[in-house]
RNA sequence: GGGCCUAUAGCUCAGUAGGUUAGAGCGCACCCCUGAUAAGGGUGAGGUCCCUGGUUCGACUCCAGGUAGGCCCA
């Protein structure tokens, strides 16, 4: 007969190939029909909640692995706190406005030749936002992250829209709001201010000019008192007119020049040959040295307007080009406006959008300013103060769109105080009662916000909810009156912000409203639109102030570690200026992507990897799993090598549940579970690894510390389950009577064993830790899906150390066992481990009785067919030393033949005549499973 | 150029408060098994703890300066 069929072997619908690409959707099919959302909400109703505040990504475009990793980490966190009993709400969200999207539709319009007016564009940009916002909602879900996705929050739904009016106007109220002036990209043929990412370097020429600045008061005497001249180089003359200043920098050492007409010049040491070179300077000689400090007190002439230019310092200056001496225009320039800025002087923008002089401009007003370059050469040169006028090739900034060559101009912005009210001050005090993780997230923030200039409001751009204020056609002063704005809100609540832009002020306005400057009843309305992260920054006033499952503050903001500057910072100014706290208790950030190597990933480094592509391919598990194991604090790393030892790691504990589940086929748990004292000593040793593990597990997710999770489990499943606790188990499992003892005993544990650590890992292999509990045995109250049932309680597993620490011994011991047979194994003397016995020596008494009624559990343990104890050493080194006592081992081929049924080598085999190939043990198990045994001899 | 961060085996990570020969899993090599089988088991080989200098009886660990990489700025 076949033995074979007598034994209980491993039965289980649970396929060792994971199949994830198919099995997954189906999952969330599953999930989407029983409403699973709504039932970890419902089961944990009135107990204390968590609430994770999603930062909304663009929705311009198909997900990449920057978003899976981030949502991922935020489900694993939200599953968790779920499973703890935490009342655990996830509502996602979309940023809908801004450059990015209106980028892309400004592209494709381009691209079809439509000359297309504001209201159709931002028709345009709304149909593309929504279109991504779909994508990316099945993206998202795709990745198994669990949330109310039928109802996100959108930045450009009317409400959202209403609150981003209504924060504003509440700004407005409490004074953050004024307006200045900022220096810009800005385009004079298309009329318009440009962003960094709308400019395109390209060459071009232009005049290349060095200037004579005389000095006109010397108090230091730095040129010895005489007459001096400071060298400035420029290539755009144009911005000379408004020439209010020259920058050197402190720590660079200048040198005056005395030239062979005896004229002196100062520039920058290193620069000298340069200049010289450059102006044709001959037989000049160096008379004096000055460290650039020291020359702070020097003011010169403007060289044609009767005006100072008073010598300042910057550390921007640079000593690759020029004289070292900077000709600065804070209207015309980034440095050149702080530099203005900081030593207060006038924001001087003689241009208006068009490019042509104002008033301001003097002789050259009404030109435009290229055609004024030459004109402004032409009156220093008449002062006699043009040392040189040449032309240089260089790249210069150009529109994107008409590819003209774009100027810097300073316009009236709106922006928000950073100091009004002391708000730098009270937002960096709140800082330090937010928890940052990692704790470095603290210092980083708060540097930024301690020098974070005022935050700059306006856009000059039609994507985004309009400025809510008015202006008045009369006197032209803007209308800062709380009524107003709260029109506007309501205006955007019911209709959208579109309706700013389509409606007249006085559809807007009551109809008795008047200037309060100067009574005047007709208005205009602002153009530019709102900073997009003004959008994003008010969504914690948005989203979690009018969501009823949520509450105000969030327990927890989670993003890149970009958004220190980014969202963490414009919510926190938001929540500080309006409600006068941080609008979240801890904020956790993770690194960014980059490849095995270590680079940042990049189309131009080949290294991208596509988590849709992953999920295709492997399964969102796989990612979930790449995302649990790494440490996020740091940059990330993803690879197909990485990935592939992932997937490896996703097989060992397949396969680990697999065969716990196919030895539970015949395991009832209601009916078999043994209770505990019942149950063998190594199956409670098993459960004490388990305990154990369940301990770690837990404090690595309270901690956010995946990785150890990661670890922890890997290690379990691999060494304490699958080379350890499993293979011992085997023979028991396989060839012990169904009912026996024994057999239950090792079942009990394995059923807890399966869900404990398929509860352990549901967070993180969401689809499949489903897919286990669908096959794990069905018992009273057993729940609907994994997510749903309680975090495992390690205190259900009494404490047993006395246990632990004999089996770490036995442990030892056992490798020691397998380092013999492996010798023996080499030598071809055996081949399995069954094929030997083990022999025990031990002189000490209490050693050897306590080894001879451990001798069958050991068998076991060891995984031979006969261990056999002796009392005496017999002139053998003890090699191993227990608590109890020293021994020594050796390791031999078994006696006897092979039991066909078990396998072990017994001298027992061939005892009985109907049956010669059955040991004494599998006889028994024969007989009781009612097969004919016959005469015994 | 500035701020913040990262660097331990081929890979992912541990490394307690400075203290023997720096650990784990995976991968790899070799072997075994064929009753977890596109599985399972065993044994073993892998390290300039990024570099340089300093503090110390002693440094992967503390300090300083570099290098490489990342994010954010300029």
């Amino acid at each position: 007969m076949e033995y074979k069929d007598t034994l209980n072997l491993p039965q289980t619908s649970f396929s060792m190939r994971a199949n994830l690409a198919t099995k997954e959707p189906e999952i969330l099919d599953f999930w989407d029909e029983i409403g699973l959302y709504q039932k970890t909400l419902a089961r944990n109703k009135g107990r204390k909640s968590f609430i994770l505040h999603d930062g909304p990504p663009y929705s311009n475009g198909d997900i990449h692995m920057g978003h899976a990793l981030n949502k991922v980490l935020k489900d694993m966190i939200v599953k968790y706190k779920s499973l703890r009993g935490y009342y655990a709400p996830y509502v996602p969200g979309w940023d809908n406005h801004g450059l990015p999207i209106e980028n892309k539709v400004v592209e494709m319009v381009k691209e079809e030749n439509l000359e297309l007016d504001r209201m159709e564009l931002r028709r345009r940009c709304r149909d593309y936002a929504f279109h991504f916002v779909d994508v990316q909602r099945q993206q998202f879900k795709r990745l198994g992250v669990r949330g109310d996705w039928e109802n996100p929050y959108l930045t450009l739904n009317n409400d959202y829209e209403a609150i981003i009016v209504k924060v504003f106007s509440e700004l407005v109220a409490g004074g953050y709001v004024y307006r200045g002036l900022r220096p810009i990209h800005w385009c004079t043929s298309c009329q318009t201010a440009l962003a960094e990412a709308e400019i395109e370097y390209e060459m071009k020429v232009s005049p290349s000019i060095y200037v004579k600045f005389p000095v006109k008061e010397d108090p230091q005497g730095i040129f010895g008192g005489k007459k001096g001249f400071i060298l400035i180089w420029t290539t755009t003359p144009w911005t000379i007119p408004a020439n209010l200043a020259i920058v050197v920098h402190p720590e660079y050492d200048y040198v005056i020049l005395k030239t062979r007409e005896e004229e002196l010049y100062l520039v920058a040491q290193e620069l000298v040959e340069l200049v010289a070179a450059e102006t044709h300077l001959e037989d000049y000689q160096i008379v004096a040295r000055y460290k650039g400090g020291d020359l702070k007190d020097l003011i010169c002439t403007h060289p044609f307007l009767a005006r100072p230019s008073p010598v300042l310092l910057g550390d921007y200056v640079t000593l690759d080009q020029g004289t070292g001496c900077v000709h600065t225009a804070p209207g015309h320039g980034r440095e050149d406006f702080l530099t203005g800025q900081q030593y207060g002087l006038e924001i001087l923008c003689p241009v208006d959008e068009r490019g042509i002089f104002d008033d301001r401009a003097g002789q050259f007003r009404g030109m435009y300013v290229e055609d004024a370059n030459p004109l402004v050469v032409e009156a220093i040169a008449q002062n006699g103060l043009l040392l040189k006028v040449g032309q240089v090739e260089h790249q210069y900034p150009h529109c994107w769109r008409c590819h003209n060559p774009v100027i810097f101009r300073t316009t009236v912005q709106w922006f928000m105080s950073v100091d009004h009210q002391g708000l730098r001050q009270k937002a960096l005090k709140e800082i330090d009662q937010v928890e940052w993780i990692p704790r470095w997230g603290r210092n980083r923030i708060y540097a930024m916000v301690a020098e974070r200039p005022d935050w700059c409001l306006s856009r000059q751009r039609f994507w985004g909810v309009g400025i809510p204020i008015f202006y008045c056609q009369k006197c032209g002063e803007p209308i800062l009156d709380k009524r107003a704005i709260e029109c506007v809100y309501e205006l955007v609540r019911k209709e959208g912000s579109d309706a700013w832009f389509t409606k007249n002020p006085e559809e807007i306005l009551p109809s008795d409203f008047n200037c309060s400057s100067c009574g005047g009843n007709s208005f205009r309305k602002e153009n530019d639109i709102l900073d997009v992260w003004f959008d994003s920054g008010s969504s914690h006033r948005a989203v979690l102030e009018t969501r009823p499952e949520l509450s105000w503050p969030a327990d927890m903001y989670l993003e890149g570690s970009d958004q220190h500057r980014g969202w963490f910072n414009s919510s926190l100014m938001v929540s500080m200026a309006t409600r006068d706290r941080a609008p979240y208790r801890s904020v956790l950030t993770h690194g960014f992507m980059v490849d095995d190597k270590g680079r940042k990933m990049a189309k131009s480094l080949g290294n991208v990897i596509s988590p849709l592509d992953v999920m295709r391919d492997s399964g969102a598990d796989i990612l979930r799993l790449w995302v649990s194991s790494t440490d996020y604090r740091g940059d990330v790393g993803i690879s197909p090598s990485i990935l592939k030892q992932v997937t490896d790691t996703y097989r060992r504990i397949r396969n680990t549940a697999r065969f716990l589940l196919g030895n539970l086929y015949d395991f009832d748990p209601d009916v078999h579970a043994l209770p505990y004292q019942d149950l063998w000593e190594v199956d409670r040793w098993a459960l004490q690894r388990l305990r154990r593990l369940t301990e770690q597990v837990t404090r690595a997710y309270q901690e956010y510390q995946f990785h150890l999770v990661y670890h922890y489990i890997s290690n379990f499943c691999a060494v304490e389950m699958s080379a350890r606790y499993l293979d011992i188990l085997k023979d028991r499992l396989y060839t012990s009577a169904p009912d026996a003892p024994g057999r239950r005993s090792a079942q009990t544990v394995l059923f807890k064993i399966l869900t404990y650590l398929t509860s352990l890992l549901c967070p993180v292999l969401s689809f499949t830790c489903e897919e286990i509990w669908q096959s794990t045995p069905d018992f009273q109250g057993k729940e609907e899906s994994i997510h749903l049932r309680p975090w495992p309680d390690p205190s259900e597993i009494p404490v047993e150390e006395e246990v632990e620490r004999k089996f770490d011994e036995i442990m030892t011991a056992r490798d020691e066992v397998f380092k013999r047979l492996e010798v023996l194994r080499g030598q071809k003397t055996i081949g399995d481990s069954l094929r030997a016995r083990v022999r025990l020596f031990t002189d000490d008494e209490n050693l050897y009785s306590h080894l001879m009624e451990n001798r069958k559990s050991l068998e076991e343990l060891y995984m031979v067919s006969e261990i056999e104890v002796e009392r005496e050493l017999s002139g053998r080194e003890p090699t191993i030393s227990l608590r109890m006592g020293r021994m020594a081992l050796e390791v031999e081929p078994a006696a006897g033949k092979k039991c066909e049924r078990c396998w072990k080598y017994l001298p027992s085999v061939g005892s009985n005549i109907k049956h010669p190939q059955v040991c004494a043990g599998c006889l028994e198990i024969l007989e009781l499973l009612g097969i004919e045994v016959l005469t015994k001899l």
